[in-house]
DNA sequence: ACGAGGATGCTCT
DNA sequence: GAGCATCCTCGTG
Protein backbone atom coordinates (compact mmCIF):
# COMPACT_ATOMS: atom_id res chain seq x y z
CA UNK A 1 0.00 0.00 0.00
CA UNK A 2 1.75 3.29 -1.16
CA UNK A 3 -1.31 5.26 -1.03
CA UNK A 4 -3.01 6.73 1.97
CA UNK A 5 -6.02 8.93 2.05
CA UNK A 6 -5.46 11.74 4.81
CA UNK A 7 -8.28 12.41 7.40
CA UNK A 8 -9.50 15.77 6.95
CA UNK A 9 -11.47 17.67 10.37
CA UNK A 10 -14.57 16.32 9.26
CA UNK A 11 -13.62 12.80 10.68
CA UNK A 12 -12.64 14.00 13.88
CA UNK A 13 -15.23 16.47 14.63
CA UNK A 14 -17.11 13.79 16.19
CA UNK A 15 -18.47 12.25 19.02
CA UNK A 16 -15.10 11.21 21.34
CA UNK A 17 -15.34 7.45 21.81
CA UNK A 18 -16.66 6.90 17.92
CA UNK A 19 -13.73 8.73 16.45
CA UNK A 20 -11.72 6.36 19.02
CA UNK A 21 -13.20 3.32 17.67
CA UNK A 22 -12.87 4.24 14.06
CA UNK A 23 -9.53 5.06 14.26
CA UNK A 24 -8.16 1.26 14.97
CA UNK A 25 -6.88 0.53 10.97
CA UNK A 26 -5.73 3.89 10.66
CA UNK A 27 -2.26 4.88 9.60
CA UNK A 28 -0.02 7.77 11.83
CA UNK A 29 1.99 9.21 9.19
CA UNK A 30 5.24 11.29 9.54
CA UNK A 31 7.69 12.33 7.45
CA UNK A 32 11.01 12.48 9.35
CA UNK A 33 14.52 12.90 8.40
CA UNK A 34 13.46 12.30 4.52
CA UNK A 35 11.84 9.02 5.69
CA UNK A 36 7.70 8.03 6.03
CA UNK A 37 7.51 6.78 9.65
CA UNK A 38 3.95 4.85 9.13
CA UNK A 39 2.30 3.40 11.65
CA UNK A 40 -1.36 1.29 11.75
CA UNK A 41 -3.07 2.18 14.97
CA UNK A 42 -4.08 -0.72 17.04
CA UNK A 43 -4.89 0.66 19.89
CA UNK A 44 -7.10 4.12 21.23
CA UNK A 45 -8.42 5.82 24.27
CA UNK A 46 -11.33 8.28 24.58
CA UNK A 47 -10.83 11.58 26.58
CA UNK A 48 -14.12 13.02 26.81
CA UNK A 49 -15.05 16.69 28.69
CA UNK A 50 -17.24 14.95 30.99
CA UNK A 51 -14.82 12.22 32.01
CA UNK A 52 -12.85 12.92 35.27
CA UNK A 53 -9.75 11.37 33.95
CA UNK A 54 -9.59 13.82 31.48
CA UNK A 55 -7.47 16.66 31.28
CA UNK A 56 -9.85 18.83 30.15
CA UNK A 57 -12.54 18.02 33.55
CA UNK A 58 -10.70 19.86 35.44
CA UNK A 59 -11.68 22.61 33.80
CA UNK A 60 -15.51 22.17 34.12
CA UNK A 61 -16.47 24.48 36.67
CA UNK A 62 -14.86 27.44 34.35
CA UNK A 63 -16.70 26.35 31.58
CA UNK A 64 -19.32 26.10 33.41
CA UNK A 65 -18.71 30.02 34.53
CA UNK A 66 -18.30 31.01 30.95
CA UNK A 67 -14.35 31.60 31.26
CA UNK A 68 -11.60 30.72 28.84
CA UNK A 69 -9.57 27.53 29.50
CA UNK A 70 -6.47 28.01 30.50
CA UNK A 71 -3.16 25.35 30.41
CA UNK A 72 -2.63 22.19 28.63
CA UNK A 73 -5.74 21.33 27.91
CA UNK A 74 -7.60 24.46 26.50
CA UNK A 75 -6.21 23.03 22.92
CA UNK A 76 -8.86 20.24 23.61
CA UNK A 77 -11.50 22.78 23.49
CA UNK A 78 -10.29 23.72 19.71
CA UNK A 79 -11.16 22.41 16.59
CA UNK A 80 -10.94 18.72 15.69
CA UNK A 81 -8.11 17.12 14.32
CA UNK A 82 -5.22 18.94 15.96
CA UNK A 83 -2.10 17.19 17.32
CA UNK A 84 -2.33 17.31 21.36
CA UNK A 85 1.34 16.68 22.94
CA UNK A 86 2.05 16.10 26.65
CA UNK A 87 4.51 14.98 28.84
CA UNK A 88 4.11 12.92 31.08
CA UNK A 89 5.26 10.77 34.31
CA UNK A 90 8.60 14.02 33.25
CA UNK A 91 9.47 11.92 30.46
CA UNK A 92 7.05 10.38 27.67
CA UNK A 93 5.42 12.01 25.19
CA UNK A 94 2.03 11.01 24.37
CA UNK A 95 0.00 11.83 21.54
CA UNK A 96 -3.39 12.47 21.30
CA UNK A 97 -5.48 13.85 18.26
CA UNK A 98 -8.62 16.13 18.96
CA UNK A 99 -11.91 15.31 18.38
CA UNK A 100 -15.51 17.09 18.83
CA UNK A 101 -17.07 20.67 17.48
CA UNK A 102 -15.10 23.74 18.90
CA UNK A 103 -15.98 24.58 22.71
CA UNK A 104 -16.47 20.94 22.91
CA UNK A 105 -13.49 19.24 24.57
CA UNK A 106 -12.41 15.71 23.16
CA UNK A 107 -9.17 13.86 22.19
CA UNK A 108 -8.17 10.47 21.32
CA UNK A 109 -4.90 8.52 22.62
CA UNK A 110 -2.98 6.83 20.61
CA UNK A 111 -1.59 3.52 22.38
CA UNK A 112 -0.14 1.33 20.04
CA UNK A 113 0.57 1.24 16.58
CA UNK A 114 2.42 -1.63 14.75
CA UNK A 115 5.36 -0.72 12.40
CA UNK A 116 4.45 -0.25 8.48
CA UNK A 117 7.05 1.63 6.62
CA UNK A 118 10.35 3.25 8.12
CA UNK A 119 11.24 0.27 10.05
CA UNK A 120 15.03 0.53 10.45
CA UNK A 121 14.77 4.41 11.56
CA UNK A 122 12.28 3.16 13.80
CA UNK A 123 14.53 0.74 15.66
CA UNK A 124 17.47 3.20 15.10
CA UNK A 125 14.95 5.68 17.31
CA UNK A 126 14.71 2.09 19.95
CA UNK A 127 18.18 1.03 20.47
CA UNK A 128 17.65 -1.12 23.08
CA UNK A 129 14.70 -3.02 22.82
CA UNK A 130 14.83 -6.72 22.52
CA UNK A 131 11.59 -7.99 20.83
CA UNK A 132 10.62 -6.48 17.44
CA UNK A 133 6.70 -5.85 19.33
CA UNK A 134 8.41 -3.39 21.96
CA UNK A 135 9.22 -1.06 19.17
CA UNK A 136 5.39 0.79 19.85
CA UNK A 137 3.16 -1.34 21.49
CA UNK A 138 2.94 1.71 24.67
CA UNK A 139 1.47 5.27 24.43
CA UNK A 140 5.24 6.55 25.05
CA UNK A 141 7.03 3.41 22.74
CA UNK A 142 5.70 4.56 19.54
CA UNK A 143 6.39 8.12 19.85
CA UNK A 144 10.14 7.30 20.54
CA UNK A 145 9.91 4.97 17.29
CA UNK A 146 8.27 7.98 15.17
CA UNK A 147 9.73 10.73 16.66
CA UNK A 148 6.88 12.47 18.04
CA UNK A 149 7.02 15.54 20.67
CA UNK A 150 6.56 19.12 22.14
CA UNK A 151 7.78 20.08 18.41
CA UNK A 152 3.82 19.43 17.24
CA UNK A 153 2.02 20.17 19.61
CA UNK A 154 -0.99 22.24 18.52
CA UNK A 155 -0.48 21.69 15.03
CA UNK A 156 -3.45 20.65 13.03
CA UNK A 157 -3.21 17.45 11.12
CA UNK A 158 -3.54 19.52 7.70
CA UNK A 159 -0.41 20.63 7.72
CA UNK A 160 0.73 16.69 7.34
CA UNK A 161 4.02 16.80 9.74
CA UNK A 162 2.25 14.45 11.30
CA UNK A 163 -1.15 13.19 9.79
CA UNK A 164 -3.63 10.38 9.81
CA UNK A 165 -4.82 8.29 7.25
CA UNK A 166 -7.48 5.87 6.61
CA UNK A 167 -7.35 2.68 7.16
CA UNK A 168 -6.99 0.14 4.38
CA UNK A 169 -10.48 -0.77 2.69
CA UNK A 170 -9.61 -3.93 1.01
CA UNK A 171 -7.74 -5.30 3.86
CA UNK A 172 -10.15 -7.51 6.30
CA UNK A 173 -11.88 -5.12 9.32
CA UNK A 174 -10.09 -5.82 12.04
CA UNK A 175 -11.50 -7.27 15.35
CA UNK A 176 -11.62 -4.18 17.69
CA UNK A 177 -12.62 -5.01 21.10
CA UNK A 178 -12.88 -3.03 24.53
CA UNK A 179 -12.40 -2.40 28.10
CA UNK A 180 -11.50 0.00 30.73
CA UNK A 181 -8.55 2.45 30.20
CA UNK A 182 -4.97 2.08 30.99
CA UNK A 183 -2.99 3.64 33.63
CA UNK A 184 -5.83 5.90 35.52
CA UNK A 185 -7.21 6.05 38.65
CA UNK A 186 -10.76 7.68 38.08
CA UNK A 187 -13.72 6.58 35.74
CA UNK A 188 -12.23 3.21 35.66
CA UNK A 189 -15.81 1.83 34.82
CA UNK A 190 -15.78 3.72 31.06
CA UNK A 191 -14.33 1.26 28.64
CA UNK A 192 -13.35 3.49 26.49
CA UNK A 193 -10.10 1.80 25.23
CA UNK A 194 -10.25 0.15 21.99
CA UNK A 195 -7.88 -2.20 20.21
CA UNK A 196 -7.58 -5.01 17.42
CA UNK A 197 -7.50 -8.07 19.35
CA UNK A 198 -5.19 -10.18 16.29
CA UNK A 199 -2.52 -7.35 17.17
CA UNK A 200 0.79 -8.56 18.29
CA UNK A 201 1.65 -5.03 19.25
CA UNK A 202 -1.35 -3.87 22.34
CA UNK A 203 0.62 -2.70 25.36
CA UNK A 204 -0.06 -4.61 28.57
CA UNK A 205 -0.09 -7.90 26.25
CA UNK A 206 0.75 -11.15 27.56
CA UNK A 207 4.02 -12.95 27.16
C1' DA B 1 6.91 -14.92 34.19
C1' DC B 2 6.03 -11.31 37.19
C1' DG B 3 6.22 -7.51 40.35
C1' DA B 4 8.37 -3.74 42.72
C1' DG B 5 10.58 0.55 42.39
C1' DG B 6 13.15 4.37 40.24
C1' DA B 7 13.60 8.04 36.79
C1' DT B 8 11.81 12.80 36.07
C1' DG B 9 9.18 17.33 35.19
C1' DC B 10 4.81 19.54 34.45
C1' DT B 11 0.11 20.84 36.24
C1' DC B 12 -2.85 21.84 39.56
C1' DT B 13 -4.06 22.42 44.71
C1' DG C 1 3.71 18.95 47.50
C1' DA C 2 0.93 15.45 45.39
C1' DG C 3 -0.29 13.09 41.44
C1' DC C 4 0.24 11.57 37.29
C1' DA C 5 -3.17 8.67 30.20
C1' DT C 6 4.81 5.32 31.31
C1' DC C 7 8.89 2.57 30.58
C1' DC C 8 12.79 0.00 32.01
C1' DT C 9 15.74 -2.68 35.09
C1' DC C 10 16.54 -5.75 38.38
C1' DG C 11 15.09 -8.86 41.81
C1' DT C 12 12.79 -13.37 42.83
C1' DG C 13 10.71 -18.09 41.54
Amino acid sequence: MTKYTFLDENFFSRNTVNVAEDLIGCYLIHYYRKQRLVGRIVETEAYCQDDPACHAYTNKSRIEKGLTPKGRSALMFGPAGHAYIYLNYGMYWLFNVTTEKSGQAGAVLVRAVEPVEGLALMRSLRPKIKRERDLSNGPGKLTLAMAINQRFHGDPLSKKTIWIAAGDKTAKRPQIKTSPRIGISKATDYEWRFYDAHSDYISKNKS
